[in-house]
DNA sequence: TAAATAAGATACCTTATGGTATTCTATTTA
DNA sequence: TAAATAGAATACCATAAGGTATCTTATTTA
């Protein structure tokens, strides 16, 4: 079995609000231990648990288990894969933005 | 309620292979009927007009019923939003990719 | 060393997701 | 006008996802 296939689906790994959230929260602080992450969420400690193994096995983390804590830190490489997909795109959407100012500016 | 929460989830549009690559198949052709995107599937018609009106919930796709068939065209727009997390976290890995790239001219 | 804390491992539950098959209606085409 | 085609609407099903509660183990701290 293949277990690259199975690990790494980053666009799933992001589809979540509360994995964005986590993400987000990373960006403040150089770690964050698990029970710290929780307090800013409304479910337990088991779901946020199961939530950041998520974004780990997308290689959106990095987990460090320092003592009785594990720790997390952001490891935004991930999100070039995102970044590549929509740059795809990008051409497409800004070619309407143009054409709608456009239209915008003949009223 | 509010239909607007519910609507638009971009990020989870997203999520799904068959819908990304419906996206992907839309921006070769200007438009396509739903019987067509099928044929590039190996799942039934229910089931792809299932993710179509995914992505049109999302804003993704606009759909227009022409006699008989329904045909759909991409509205990249939508793309924007997941450009503009993104690019909240292109420092982070821009930063992470420099340091390893110093790392390897040390060897 | 006893008590408290952090979190992994399970087991379990409910709902969402991704699919099928079937029926129905509207529109083409032979 | 009869037959074929496109697809919407339903009903249904199996599995995945997101959560809980509970138990256990390792590590701090009083």
């Amino acid at each position: 079995m293949d277990d690259i296939s199975q690990l790494r689906d980053v666009y799933n790994a992001v589809a979540n609000p509360t994995r964005r959230k986590s993400l987000q929260m990373l960006t403040d602080v150089e770690e964050l231990p698990l029970h710290e992450i929780t307090v800013y969420f409304q479910m337990g400690r088991t779901a946020v648990s199961k939530h950041l193994a998520i974004l780990k096995d997308a290689d959106f983390v990095i987990a460090q288990r320092v003592g009785r804590e594990t720790r997390y830190r952001l490891n935004a490489t991930s999100l070039k894969e995102i970044q590549d997909w929509v740059s795809f795109y990008e051409g497409f959407w800004k070619v309407r933005v143009a054409k709608l100012n456009l239209l915008l500016e003949k009223k």
